[in-house]
DNA sequence: CCCTGATTCGC
DNA sequence: GCGAATCAGG
């Protein structure tokens, strides 16, 4: 494989993205991340300018720089060119879902662009605590105290994909811990997600 | 051990 | 220019 156009147009995209040099390489095919960081590198945009400090970011706590900017204008927007959405703070006292009182009558197609599903109405299917044995519930909620939280870019193969929390908010993440090999989730979300039929009483509702 | 990017250097 | 090997780190 060589680097075309097209191939290299890709990886500009995704390396702007914040995509990992092995995210690249899969997604191109027929190289290896290093491949991707070496064209990263000849391609001259290894610093992810104007992206941002992921991971344990070094504080620059005492800046020689006297004077960084003149701040010449009035008032002028954020210049952050990546909104990249990264892991939000773990907020301790999450909002109660907006009521879905009255509909608003405007469908603001606009920036509003928070929650991806109307707030609200019909969640996922979330397994309810009465279908599941009380064990493993015990468990799943241990568990997600520890959970990684993880946002959906951060998953991979070996991470679990437990979803938690409510879709249509902020207060949404992956468990992330490590998952079962072979299995989609860590060993205590396998528990409730893959259950012998025999116990699952229908316990209808 | 899983992963990340950075660098080197023979090709 | 390319990328495997290696390095350095979380």
């Amino acid at each position: 494989m060589s680097w075309t156009d097209e191939r290299v147009e890709t990886l500009k995209r995704m390396w702007a993205e914040g995509q990992s040099a092995s995210q690249i390489a899969k997604e191109l095919g027929g190289v290896t991340r290093n491949a991707v960081i070496g064209k990263v590198h000849r391609l001259g945009l290894s610093n992810r300018v104007g992206g941002k400090d992921e991971e344990e970011a070094e504080a620059p706590a005492a800046r020689p720089e006297p004077a960084p900017q003149p701040a010449p204008v009035a008032a002028a927007p954020r210049p952050e060119p990546a909104p990249e959405p990264v892991a939000a703070a773990p907020r301790p006292a999450p909002e109660p879902r907006p009521a879905p009182a009255a509909p608003v009558a405007n469908v603001t197609p606009l920036p509003v662009r928070k929650p991806l599903v109307p707030a609200g109405q019909p969640l996922p299917p979330q397994p309810s605590a009465n279908e599941i044995s009380p064990e493993a519930l015990a468990s799943v909620r241990e568990v997600e105290k520890r959970a990684r939280r993880l946002t959906l870019m951060e998953l991979t193969e070996r991470t679990c994909k437990w979803p938690i929390g409510d879709p249509a908010t902020d207060d949404f993440w992956f468990c992330g811990l490590p998952s079962l090999p072979g299995k989609p989730y860590c060993e205590a979300h396998v528990g409730v997600a893959f259950q012998p039929m025999s116990a699952r009483r229908d316990r209808r509702r």
